[in-house]
DNA sequence: CCCAAATAGTGAGCGCTGCTCACAAAGAGA
DNA sequence: TCTCTTTGTGAGCAGCGCTCACTATTTGGG
């Protein structure tokens, strides 16, 4: 383990190598079964038959089905993550509104383009299935942490009012805040948490309903729809109107 | 069937009442399984076993398991919507942002104090499983057309000015819309739907990350964002500012 | 009252699942 | 070459949803 990764590029042995590809295909095979027969529809059995292989063997590569499950879940979060940072830094650091903007449009592509993935990181877990936090944290802290911090950097430079919100100035500190951004948290007051944890709600509601739900069919337009409830939910926020217009206009 | 619903109260056989009482009690051992070991974990056998019945004798009362899952789904599309029907109409109907106010926090109080059932219908559904429109529909009809009214009703008034939201004026309709409320969709304009639906979501988003996500852990006192982030989505709705604080004053 | 029809419950069994274990190849390092 | 670690095998266990032939039990009409 420290002999492997203390010397940078970390030279895989070929066995590792194979090791690695085997863990990936396995990955692979379990997201394709979970995106074609639902979520929680993974069979263990069923990957090892398409790998040709005794299922007793998949068991060298994950120890349980909730092994499998929890790697996927983090893959997942890595993947969100990755289309959020993309998506902000491609627009300006000083366009604040922009980058939430861009943001939480990433977040819906994402979520449309693998709705297997967001299933299973946001909706009810598999069966009886509880991600550990200690595995889960990490990757789930680098969205909510690009979240914070593009709204914090918004804040900051007054293109968003949080005192123009609903949100209370003085609110509890959660244990979860001063764990995930500890230097955030310490100069950044939990307000801003609140206003962009019940922010990010709303556009997580909004997902759900229209990828789990029906939404679709009660409002079919709803790329247009989306952009309103992205704009309600801004002006929530305390965005500057004129810079929200200026976000959807904006889009590249 | 005809025969027994024809006359009034339906004077239940000494059979059919046992058979209802059956079929009740196997509905509460699949509550509390799913209440006890987390969603998806429902087993006919354990269900069996607890009323020392062969396994094969639940077949005589729910043909497949899935039906047992759409009939405690219907049922808790009921609880949720007698729930918010109760809490709108322990105020009075000139009321609507209190209205509002009150189901939305009846909601988050039946979601709280229910959280299997909030899953059940909230949540990813359990693994290959896809609630049959035809069955759940008039249930979750209930409710939809319970918030809507409301603010339809609110809007008519005009405590509530759709004008003043960011959902266009001209939306196109869904089949969802014309099918479920054929009367309410004629003389209102889609616009409120849209704005009820991406209003409900906001509020279904919160609950969903302070349910089965980590929003407690982020900040502690929910009653306190859950309001504000109330406020926040009436202000959205475009509903009058005095009336939203008249509204959170006034809780009963 | 009795007998046929409908209903409720039984137990064996099928094919599937996740998972374990003793064992056999195959590769790596001395 | 010999040894130790890693991969893969196949049988098997207990559990699952579900089916089917069969047996009690209840119901209602002749």
């Amino acid at each position: 383990m420290n002999s492997s990764a203390s010397s940078g590029p970390a030279p895989l042995s070929r066995r590792q190598e194979y090791r690695q590809a085997t863990i990936e295909e396995i990955k692979g095979l379990a997201r394709c079964q979970l995106a074609e027969h639902g979520p929680g529809a993974l069979s263990l059995r069923a990957i090892a038959r398409d790998m040709r292989m005794a299922s007793s063997a998949l068991y060298r590569y994950f120890a349980s089905y909730d092994d499998l499950i929890t790697a996927l879940c983090v893959d997942a979060y890595n993947s969100v993550a990755d289309a959020l940072t993309q998506a902000r830094d491609a627009r300006p650091a000083d366009d604040h509104a922009g980058r939430w903007w861009a943001i939480c449009h990433a977040h819906r592509r994402w979520a449309l383009d693998n709705p297997a993935d967001f299933a299973l990181i946001f909706g009810t877990p598999v069966p009886g299935y509880q991600a550990p936090a200690r595995v889960t944290g990490p990757a789930a802290g680098r969205l909510a942490a690009a979240l914070f911090d593009v709204y914090a950097a918004a804040a900051h430079a007054r293109a968003a009012r949080p005192d123009r919100t609903q949100v209370p100035e003085k609110l509890e500190v959660g244990e979860l805040l001063t764990e995930l951004l500890p230097e955030a948290g310490a100069h950044h007051p939990p307000r801003l948490a609140g206003i962009a944890a019940t922010a990010w709600a709303s556009v997580l509601g909004y997902l759900v309903a229209e990828i789990f739900g029906s939404l679709t069919r009660l409002i079919p337009d709803t790329d247009q729809l989306y952009d309103a409830h992205l704009r309600t939910v801004m002006l929530g926020m305390g965005f500057d109107p004129d810079l929200i217009q200026a976000a959807g206009r904006d889009e590249a």
